[in-house]
DNA sequence: CGACGATACGGAGAGGGTTTCCGATTTTGC
DNA sequence: GCAAAATCGGAAACCCTCTCCGTATCGTCG
């Protein structure tokens, strides 16, 4: 690529990013041109719709989920709060701009284009899972890219529907105690 | 009203169900005002925007939820059963046409306007919550809303995802294993 | 029945968005 | 430095939503 077209090209990209989170990801293609300083015919030319402009940059934001693994995993919480707040980082990645979450969570599953998009998530998920599978903390019969899906339902109906994080938090909550070996249960028999 | 505009208010209404059962709810409504045969001006005046056009049919979509309580508490299923069951019937209902579900949840708890649409909804569901209660087969503490946000998440999810209906019975039925009280931990009691 | 005010209609058009196209401009290799 | 190739910018075609207003229809009252 010639070196002004990839000028152009990271320019377009950090100021979407900043403009889908300020406006939705319905923002306009003709204000994001603007404020990258580009015409319209050169924002297209690199992405030939909005939706591509979307997946590139749903890529880099699921890529950081990994390190939010991590730090999750550090933390030593117990099952249930793991999980929950797992959940929490999830949500908050893939809602970075309105709207964000519901495409990526359509597209979770579809075989076709965007694999490489929502692979990241699921194996984080799944390294999170497996942590807990390995104390027993968990029920089996759960697959990754169905639990990814809930949380991903989740956090388009906070996104869409403005939720309080407390909500929020319920929602997961409730998702977590089906994951889990019935913890509620448990503490009925002291 | 005028007769002739209870007549275009009626027409509108049936052609704009078709329009966003075949085409989802971003129809275009120039489409929708010509397939009733009025002009623009007249869709405009009887539904301010495609919100309010929304909202009616919603309304009429959700009314239908009561019956589908009556159906299915009757079915005499057990608990687990039942309660999926009811959580698949309200996926079905809610998703008539594409993106309704999506923008009924993001309405639920809504104080604002659509109070009375999902209003039914809520109690439905609540009438099945209580049957279970009755039979001592459901955890305390969840909420209403919470669980029709979470179920309306799953449409949403199934809904613009094109889920297939197994794996949408299966997200529905992680749900309910967090509802439900679990029998297996019981068990594990000393 | 006929006519008049109230009500409703339709479609042109303003305003804004997406996307294409192509002449002008910049970069690069030589 | 020069020409070819790559890239740019923005005008313009197209579609959509929603408004405005002259025209047509309805309902009622004399």
């Amino acid at each position: 690529m010639r070196a002004d077209a990839q000028r152009s090209y990271d320019r377009i990209l950090a100021v979407a990013g900043d403009v889908f989170v300020e406006q939705g990801t319905n923002a306009s293609m003709n204000e994001i041109a603007k404020r990258a300083g580009v015409g319209a015919g050169t924002l297209y030319r690199h992405f030939p719709d909005r939706e591509h402009l979307l997946d590139v940059l749903l890529k880099d934001w699921v890529a950081q989920i990994q390190a939010a693994v991590d730090q999750t995993l550090a933390a030593g919480l117990p099952p249930r709060e793991l999980l929950i707040t797992w959940f929490e980082a999830v949500v908050r990645h893939i809602s970075v701009h309105r709207g964000g979450a519901a495409r990526l969570t359509a597209a979770l599953g579809n075989t076709a284009s965007m694999v490489d998009k929502w692979q990241g998530l699921a194996t984080a998920n799944q390294s999170v899972l497996r942590h807990l599978e390995a104390r027993g903390a968990i029920r089996g019969g759960a697959d990754t890219i169905q639990i990814c899906r809930l949380v991903g339902g989740v956090a388009a109906v906070a996104d869409a529907g403005g939720l309080l994080r407390d909500d929020t938090r319920d929602l997961l909550a409730l998702i977590a105690d089906g994951l889990l070996v019935a913890p509620a249960a448990a503490l009925r028999c002291p």
